[in-house]
DNA sequence: GGCCAAATTTGATTTGGGTCAATCGGGTTC
DNA sequence: GAACCCGATTGACCCAAATCAAATTTGGCC
């Protein structure tokens, strides 16, 4: 983490009030809660917490993307979420965490020290409650990406994928059929499972069927129904 | 759904009373929520819910295993976990059930009305907490499956499941080297994202290395260094 | 106990995706 | 603008696990 802000920001003109844990408090309560989180930038590749790390923190995403992911003892990498603006990270039981953060490109992010944390929450279940719902919400997005990583070929996998990828931007930026991919080919292979070499070639594959056009930093939905059609299969 | 118990039984000498979501009641509490839910039983194979059916209910495993499972429209199916007593089914964003549930053998659950119960949580946030750090806990095991499911050969992911599935029932009924294993060979297929004959061979394997003995109902670890030296890898 | 159906194991063969090895761009630096 | 770097692509080959196909064991049920 390299700088934080010299204050001077608001929880009420929040780019991500409305979607984040904090869409649950009223204005009284938004100004309280103003004061426990400060914003902190991180550079691209950067960590935020590492697996095992004893959490001192909570992150509410405000901008940018992070993976998150666990590595086995010898350097296998399995990317388990991408998160996006508006994603909470850092809850868990046990006081550790049980993935690490990157930043992929800059991001910004609302940081916010346990302990106070915990402690505004013990009286406003309401905020519990949010808090409960994107940890549910969390778990079902889990759950498919399990049938995803156990029952899915490669071309199905990197099908879905897209069209994910492509809903969850759509929610936050308004629909469009350019899909930007700020994660790396090894980013997205270690997300479905897969080597490199294959996403690379089933990316190949689905422009030469004329179902995308690869661009610089993304790709862009020429036959969202054939992608569909894979997707669902 | 074959029966419901004709009343008369008691949250207080409840068998998992102190690991379920009820841990977190104290007496006077437990003899309202007592009201709240009724005993209801499942015989081998019944199916206690459905993916995609609107959630009614939620249920307190008391006794017997069930399998949570989601299937592709072609039939392919991945499951996403196996549920013992003391897990708690049910919730979800969507109020749609976002997997299937099957007992596997004889099932005892405590089933409460989705409604009267949300009622009940309101006013009793560490209910809600408790609920919360179960689903963060369930969380971080469906992360762990990811990583499984992704980056795992066969003979690591099978390991790592007779361990793992040891290691829930240790926390349940004390130690001890036999690990029944309720469900069938496919069931462990489909939750390891493999094939029925790779299962199979690869429990062989194990028992001809003198790893597990294959016993009636599951299996024996009769090198359990081994078998970890295989799950760690 | 004997018979059928289902589950499991075992064997032979195939294949999707991994591995290894170049090669290609596009960006940056000097 | 040449040299370099690094991510991405492409090609050739290989192998772990899937598929296909029996054989065998198990369990329920007259």
């Amino acid at each position: 983490m390299t700088m934080i802000e010299p204050n001077g920001h608001f929880c009420s003109d929040c780019a991500i009030r409305g979607i984040a844990v904090c869409a649950s408090l009223d204005l009284a309560e938004l100004r309280e809660f103003e004061h426990l989180g400060r914003r902190v930038h991180f550079a691209t590749g950067e960590t935020v917490f590492s697996e095992e790390d004893i959490t001192t923190s909570f992150f509410n995403l405000l901008e940018g993307v992070m993976r998150l992911y666990k590595l086995l003892p010898d350097g296998r990498r399995q990317i388990v979420g991408f998160a996006l603006p508006g994603d909470f990270l850092g809850m868990n039981m046990s006081s550790r965490h049980n993935f690490s953060a990157d930043a992929i490109g800059a991001v910004t992010a609302c940081q916010f020290a346990k302990v106070p944390f915990g402690r505004f929450i013990e009286d406003r279940p309401h905020l519990l409650q949010r808090i409960n719902e994107l940890a549910i919400r969390e778990l079902s997005q889990a759950r498919d990406h399990m049938v995803l990583l156990g029952r899915r070929s490669a071309d199905e996998k990197v099908a879905t994928f897209l069209l994910g990828w492509r809903e969850r931007l759509i929610a936050l930026k308004g629909s469009s059929n350019t899909v930007p991919l700020p994660m790396s080919r090894q980013d997205i292979a270690d997300y479905l499972g897969l080597t490199i070499e294959t996403v690379s070639r089933t990316f190949t594959k689905l422009e030469r069927h004329g179902a995308i056009e690869i661009i610089h930093g993304g790709i862009c939905l020429r036959d969202p129904a054939r992608v569909e059609a894979l997707a669902a299969a």
